[in-house]
DNA sequence: CGGCATTCTCAGGGAAACCCTTAGCCGGGT
DNA sequence: ACCCGGCTAAGGGTTTCCCTGAGAATGCCG
C-alpha cells in the first residue's frame, strides 16, 4: 500500500508509567505502516535518556509521571532537542494544563478519554508541524485569548488581574472567606464580592468553588518555586 | 482456536474510560487462550447494563469514571450479581482507595503502574476465588490495621471519612459546587450540605473555603504521584 | 480641557450556599 | 432488644454569591 520509497517511517517514543496504556498506544501506532514505536519509558529519567540517545520524530508524553511532572520533562526535552515535537497525553481536561503544556513548547495536548482516531489525527497533525488541541480545549483557549481586549498572548490570566484583585486572589488561595478578606483589607464585604466576580471573569471560571480551586493551586505553585 | 475440551473460557468485561487503556487490557487478555473480552464500557451506566445482560466471569473496573465513581459502580454490581468477582484497576497507590475497594466487596486491587504479568496474576487469582492486592498495598494495609487503635499522627484524617463523605470530598476537590455534586450523585442538595458539615468536622476545618482548599490540595496530591 | 476608560469602592436584592437542628431508615454490633 | 454510625433529607436562620447600578479617583488621548 504505501510505497516505502515515499513514506519514511516516523519514529515514536512513548513515555507513560502505565504499561497497559503503553501497550494500547503501541498497538495503535504499530498498526499504521508509516509509524513505529522505537522506545518506551515509564519515567522521566528513561524518557530523557531515550530522547538524548535515539533519533526520534515524535514523543508521546504522559503529563503525570512518577518521578517528576511531565511538564518538567517536556522542558528538559526541549532543552536537548528543541525541534523534536512532543504530543502531551493527559487525563485532565483542565484548561490550565493545556495552557501550560503549550506555553512550555508542547506541540499538542490530547486527553486519554479520546479514541484511536483522535490520537492518530493528533499524531499526524503534530508530525506535520501543526499544533493539536482537542476541540473542547481549543474553543476554551481561543475564547480565553480573544474574549477580552487586546492582550499580550501567552501571559498567564492571573497577570491580567488588577492590583486589588490580585490581592484578594492571593487571600482566597490562603483559604480565607469573603468576610475575612474584607476585614483584612479594611473594606466592605460588598467590595470583596465584586472583586471576586471580576476575578472569576478574568480567569474564565464559572463558579465560586472553581475560583477557590484555581486560587489554591496558584498559591501552592508559587510557594514551591 | 479454543481448546474447549479442558479450559472453559472465562468471559471478561472491561470498564474504563480511556480507550487506549482498554486496548492494552484487551490485547493482554486476548493473548491468553482461556480468557476473552466479551464487552467494554467507558462509563458506569454501560458497565452496569453489561453486567445485567451478559454472562460474565470477571469484571475489570477502573476506579475513576466520568459519570459516577467506580466505587459506586462496584456496589451497584454487587447488588445485582454478588458472586461476580470484580478486580479494580486504579492509578492511585493510596492506601485509602484499596481499603475502600475491599470493604465495598471488590476481590482485588491492582495499580495501572503494574505490568502485564502482575495483571494476569491478579486476574487468575481473583478467578480462583482469592483476593488480590499488590505487595506494597497488602503490606501497608496490614501495617495500618495493626497500628490503627493508637494512631493519630501519620495517617491523614481523610481516612476517617465514610464512603459517601469521601466521594463528596473528592468532587469538591474537582471544583464542583454543592448543587453539581447533588446532581452528579443523584441526591438532594440538603444531603450534600449535611455531608459537607460532617466532612468539615472530621477534617477539623472551620469554613467552607478551607474545606475546598483542603479538598483541592488532597485531590492534586493524588493526581501528581 | 473635556471626554473616555479603568479601577476601586459600595448598596440593593434575589438566588444560592452555608450551617445547625431534627429525624426517619437501615445495618452491625454488645 | 438496644444503641450507634452512616445515609438520606427537610426546616430555617445566616451568609455568601452574583447581577445591576453608581459615585469617585486616576490616567490617557484627542
Amino acid at each position: 500500500m504505501p510505497p516505502k520509497s515515499k513514506a519514511p517511517v516516523r519514529r515514536v517514543l512513548i513515555v507513560d508509567d502505565h504499561p497497559m496504556m503503553r501497550t494500547g498506544l503501541a498497538q495503535l501506532i504499530g498498526s499504521e505502516p508509516d509509524l513505529k514505536v522505537v522506545a518506551e519509558a515509564d519515567n522521566a529519567r528513561q524518557g530523557l535518556e531515550a530522547v538524548s540517545k535515539l533519533a526520534l520524530d515524535l514523543v508521546l508524553l504522559d503529563i503525570s509521571l512518577p518521578d517528576k511532572s511531565g511538564l518538567e520533562l517536556l522542558k528538559d526535552i526541549r532543552a536537548v532537542r528543541p525541534e523534536l515535537p512532543v504530543l502531551v497525553v493527559s487525563m485532565h481536561d483542565e484548561l490550565v494544563f493545556a495552557e501550560r503544556v503549550l506555553r512550555a513548547g508542547g506541540r499538542g495536548y490530547i486527553m486519554k478519554q479520546e479514541g484511536g482516531q483522535k490520537y492518530l489525527q493528533a499524531i499526524r497533525q503534530v508530525l506535520a508541524g501543526q499544533i493539536y488541541v482537542s476541540e473542547k480545549m481549543s474553543a476554551r483557549i481561543l475564547e480565553n485569548l480573544s474574549g477580552s481586549p487586546a492582550q499580550k498572548t501567552g501571559t498567564s490570566p492571573v497577570q491580567r488581574l488588577s492590583d486589588r484583585e490580585f490581592e484578594v486572589f492571593q487571600l482566597i488561595g490562603q483559604g480565607l472567606g469573603t468576610r475575612e478578606i474584607a476585614q483584612r483589607l479594611h473594606l466592605s464585604v460588598k467590595t470583596i464580592e465584586v472583586h471576586r466576580i471580576n476575578i472569576k471573569e478574568k480567569l474564565q471560571v464559572k463558579t465560586a468553588t472553581e475560583l477557590v480551586r484555581f486560587a489554591v493551586r496558584w498559591a501552592d505553585a508559587q510557594a514551591k518555586s
